[in-house]
DNA sequence: GTCTATAGATAGATAGAC
DNA sequence: GTCTATCTATCTATAGAC
């Protein structure tokens, strides 16, 4: 603070959560190793230590970006839209983007070792809600919007991670077609077709 | 073939696939070492590479020895149920036991990183579907049975992966009201409540 | 305060003994 | 054919130099 060095050490901070995030994307969960992040950010390992300490506080810190961003990227996409269709397309994009479902398996494996990021986990889960809640009350859903927000969800989540897994290419028109079910089940009375 | 020893080895090797799935049971993807395997299965370390060459060798034959009990466990539950309510219930069980999803996401990391192992997710995924089809067929469903099996199969998964994420108490609740809604929503008209 | 060199631990695979 | 001892690679963490 002393000086502008204090500057340089943010930036370095932030290269460090992009080449983490990246790697994460990249790599998964597996992946997501001291070296890698390392050569990624033009650091050497023994300097991610320094920055932090351990290998769940760099997982911490980078899932603590990923939650922020993919909060942002969801507000993004739904703020944009006004129609049923529109919807079922664009999550449906956002779901078969395989370094998006990366770093959510990521988050669960982590949340799954370690409460520090179950409750990082429990955020990303309840923001993502209240802003399927809003969405769905702006383009006409019933009183019932929050469970509806979390049933989407839920539903969004099983297609991500089906997709990755099976690597089907007709993953996306798949997921736009259930998506497009559900929403108008939700939404308005019965599916289309 | 000659000795009895033909059928120690097999044994053996159902030792070591047994210790696999345990460990994928209680440790995941990440916990998943030819060590802790060995140490399970009351052998060393080198004797897993015997059986199984490579660390993805072992974890094919366990991927495989999975997927078939998965189904396995499938048509158990599926079979026994005769109503809506049951049916969601059942399936919220199977849905928030832990033990379950951690060895699923271990097959959708290894299908994302391997080819053979996709393949097998791809007909743990089909099976599920079919089972799951005629299932609803049974307590009464419509002719679009295979894509309500497949949005069923999503939504499951989906809640599997959140619920072991977050952790939270009321999980199997919440699971079992989401499912019993979309189980009316999918087999009669509208949902309950 | 920042960074480096090094140590300690654990994984996976192989060559060779029985 | 079965099993063991060992080697190499890789990861995380620490002690200490600048």
């Amino acid at each position: 603070m002393s000086t502008n060095q204090g500057e340089s050490v943010n930036e370095r901070r932030q290269q460090i959560l992009e080449a983490g995030l990246a790697t994460l994307r990249e790599h998964g969960y597996v992946g997501f190793t001291q070296p890698r992040v390392a050569a990624r950010a033009g650091l050497r390992q023994s300097h991610i230590t320094y920055y932090h300490p351990t290998r769940l506080d760099l997982l911490a810190a980078v899932g603590r970006a990923a939650v922020d961003r993919q909060l942002a990227a969801v507000d993004a996409t739904l703020g944009a839209l006004t129609t049923i269709d529109e919807a079922a397309d664009a999550i449906a994009e956002l779901v078969t983007r395989y370094e998006n479902t990366r770093v959510l398996m990521a988050l669960v494996q982590a949340s799954d070792e370690e409460p520090r990021l179950r409750e990082l986990f429990g955020e990303l889960v309840d923001g993502i809600a209240t802003q399927v809640t809003v969405f769905l009350g702006r383009i006409g859903g019933s009183p019932l919007a929050e469970e509806s927000a979390r049933f989407l969800h839920a539903l969004s989540v099983g297609l991500s991670v089906v997709s990755l897994a099976t690597g089907r290419p007709d993953g996306k028109q798949r997921a736009a077609g259930m998506l497009k079910t559900a929403l108008h089940l939700i939404v308005g009375g019965s599916g289309p077709a």
